[in-house]
DNA sequence: AACGGGCTCAACCGCTGGGAA
DNA sequence: TTTCCCAGCGGTTGAGCCCGT
C-alpha cells in the first residue's frame, strides 16, 4: 500500500513562486505561526502544497536567512564538517546560522566541489586526489573487513549513521562513538558563535559597505511608528501586506530598506540590531537590494 | 544580434524517522 | 504493535542567466 500523496496534486501549482504568494504566505506565517504546513496553503489562500510552502519559508522566506554567497569563513567551515560527517547538509547547515541546508548543498555542488578538485583534493575523501586511488584499494579491503564484522556483531551505537565510511580511516580526525561526534558538534557551533566577526572571513566585498549613519532613521517604537503609510508605498509588497495593525513590530525600531524602486522591503531591525525579516524578491524581477546581512551585522559592530 | 553550452539555484521528488492514535 | 500523518532530509531537475563565439 503506497503512501498518500503530501497533498491532493490536482490544481496544485507548481513552479517558481509570484511575489503574491510570497505575500500572501509571509503575511499568513506572520499573522499565524507555523502550524500545520498541510493546512497552511488553504488558510493562506494558495493554490499550494504544504510541502511546497514550507519549503518557501524555509529555504527563501524565512526572516532570519542570510542571503549572497557564503564567506570564506562559511566555507570552510562546510568542508571541515563535510570531511566529517559527509553530505548530511541540515546537520552542516544548523552550524551556520542563517543558511539553509539547500543553499549549502548547492554551494557545495556548484563551488566548493571544483575548489576543492582543484587543489587536488577528492570532495568525496577529502583526501589528496593522487593518494586515493592508491587508499581505494586499502579502503575496499577496510569497508569488506568491517561488513564481515558488522555480520558477527552488530553496532549497538549505529556510528555508521553518523559518520561517512570514507571518514573511518585513522588518518582522519574522526571520533569513534556517537557522543564523542555530539561533543564535536557542540565544540563546533560554540566555536562558531563565539568567533570574533571581523576575524572570521566575512566576505564584505560582494555588496558595497553602507554605514549604519547612512542608512537608519531610527525611531523608537511607538504606536505612530507602527503605522502601515509611514513605510508603505501603492506599488510595494508591504504596503500591500495585511499584517495586522503591526502589532508585531511593536518591539522592533521599525527599519525598513528599500529597493531603489521601492519594489522590495530587505530588513526590519530590533532593537537589538537584528534583522528580523527579509524579503528578497525573485532575481529576475527586480534587483536585489545591495544591503545584506553580513553588512549590516558588519556595519554595526 | 543570435546562438549554444555551461552554470546556478529554487523547487520538486521520494524516502525516512518520529510521534500520535 | 501497527498504521497513518507529518516534517525533515538528501538527491535531482529544469528554467533562467551568463558568457564566449
Amino acid at each position: 500500500m503506497g503512501r498518500q500523496p503530501c497533498c491532493d496534486k490536482v490544481g496544485m501549482k507548481k513552479g517558481p513562486w509570484t511575489a503574491e504568494e510570497d505575500k500572501k504566505l509571509i503575511n499568513f506565517i506572520l499573522t499565524n505561526g507555523q502550524c500545520c504546513w498541510r493546512a497552511v496553503p488553504k488558510l493562506a489562500g494558495l493554490l499550494r502544497c504544504g510541502k511546497s510552502c514550507r519549503l518557501r519559508w524555509t529555504n527563501y522566506l524565512r526572516p532570519d536567512l542570510k542571503r549572497g554567497l557564503l564567506s570564506e569563513h562559511e566555507e570552510q567551515l562546510v568542508i571541515d564538517l563535510h570531511s566529517q560527517i559527509g553530505n548530511r547538509w541540515s546537520k552542516i547547515a544548523s552550524h551556520l546560522p542563517g543558511r539553509t541546508d539547500n543553499e549549502i548543498k548547492n554551494h557545495w555542488n556548484t563551488h566548493i566541489k571544483k575548489k576543492l578538485k582543484k587543489m587536488g583534493i577528492d570532495p568525496l575523501t577529502h583526501k589528496l586526489l593522487s593518494t586515493t586511488d592508491q587508499q581505494s584499494q586499502q579502503q575496499q579491503k577496510q569497508q569488506e573487513q568491517e561488513q564481515k564484522q558488522q555480520l558477527q556483531t552488530p553496532l549497538t551505537n549505529d556510528i555508521s549513521d553518523i559518520l561517512d565510511p570514507n571518514d573511518k580511516e585513522p588518518e582522519t580526525p574522526v571520533q569513534s562513538t556517537i557522543t564523542e561526534v555530539k561533543e564535536e558538534d557542540k565544540r563546533m557551533t560554540s566555536t562558531f558563535d563565539t568567533v570574533d566577526i571581523m576575524d572570521s572571513g566575512f566576505c564584505i566585498d560582494d555588496v558595497p559597505l553602507i554605514e549604519p549613519h547612512e542608512i537608519l532613521a531610527p525611531c523608537a517604537p511607538s504606536a505612530s511608528s507602527s503605522s502601515r503609510n509611514s513605510y508603505g508605498s501603492s506599488n510595494n509588497i508591504l504596503g500591500d501586506l495585511e499584517i495586522p495593525d503591526f502589532e508585531w513590530l511593536s518591539d522592533y525600531n521599525n527599519m525598513i530598506l528599500w529597493d531603489d524602486d521601492l519594489s522590495s522591503w530587505d530588513l526590519l531591525i530590533n532593537d537589538d540590531g537584528d534583522s528580523q525579516l527579509a524579503y528578497d524578491p525573485p532575481r529576475n524581477q527586480c534587483p536585489r537590494m545591495v544591503l545584506d546581512q553580513y553588512t549590516w551585522t558588519y556595519g554595526l559592530i
